[in-house]
DNA sequence: GAACATTAGTTTGTATACAAACTATAAAGC
DNA sequence: GCTTTATAGTTTGTATACAAACTAATGTTC
């Protein structure tokens, strides 16, 4: 017999593994329209917020490893949806700037997140939980990053 | 200004999309100790509730993509720990059945579920929470498959 | 100001994730 | 029975995710 732990129903890792590589396979029609992946996106989105801030600020702002963000903003730069200007003050740092063609993808992507939102059934979902869900992810988020860094 | 909808602290997929890959990494330390990466230890974790089930419906039961499951199978046989049998009835279908090898380490894996949550601080989860977000997250899955499926 | 430590970012290697095209077998329709 | 369709599983190509080792510039210590 198996124990009661190690079955996949009684595990809240594996239904947050579903969760995430659903929502990004739920993301990938609606993304393809504009070129973008879901993780290029994410970048995108925290340009959109706060734009010409350097590597480090962009991997703290999208929690995305530096390795993996250099990959990403070279393909961005490849697209010409950002420019990498050089920090004149400390050589070490870039400084990531959006292209105007960025910011009119702005424009097109921003029914992206009512889109997928309403993809999904609302009667399995509503306000509520999503709050709810929102606040317990913060907090679940916030105590692995603690325990990742110790 | 950026659009509300776009910033990424208003985002139930990016906060999806971190805790998945937080708890990866948690995961990684542990389960190297016993030689394996995350998806190879759901693929386990199936196997060791139910032994000897198809490819199919070890896909379906750890919802692995039937592609990625393939390689992770083979890895596993070239790692001694799963056996492949052919189904004499239906030859499209393989079986899969665990060797002795992947028997003795489920004693080694029955632990770590718990040295996981312990490893996160319970000041900020408890129970209730992580059995609410158990609930909140098997309905966000079920709309997820169901618009997936359409 | 030379030696050492730290920081910003890149590169490399390995494993994940998944769509799409493929092969082989089985089931259904006629 | 033979054609058509569906199913089980593999392969291939591309993009993710991340550790670890690296380069180059900046800070710190004496």
């Amino acid at each position: 017999m198996s124990y009661e732990q190690l079955k996949l129903d009684n595990q809240i890792c594996h239904r947050l593994y579903l969760a995430s590589n659903g929502l990004t396979r739920l993301y990938r029609p609606l993304l393809e329209a504009l070129g973008l992946t879901y993780p290029q996106y994410v970048v995108l989105m925290a340009l959109w917020e706060e734009d010409r801030i350097t590597m480090k600020d962009l991997s703290i702002k999208t929690s995305i490893d530096k390795g993996f963000l250099a990959s990403l903003v070279k393909y961005l730069d490849k697209e010409n949806l950002i420019e990498i200007l050089s920090d004149e003050q400390d050589k070490r740092k870039k400084i990531i700037k959006l292209t105007e063609k960025a910011k009119l993808l702005e424009e097109k992507a921003k029914d992206i997140p009512l889109k997928l939102i309403c993809s999904l059934d609302d009667d399995k979902i509503n306000i509520e939980q999503i709050e709810e869900l929102k606040k317990i992810l913060d907090n679940v988020n916030f105590a692995i990053n603690e325990a990742l860094s110790k």
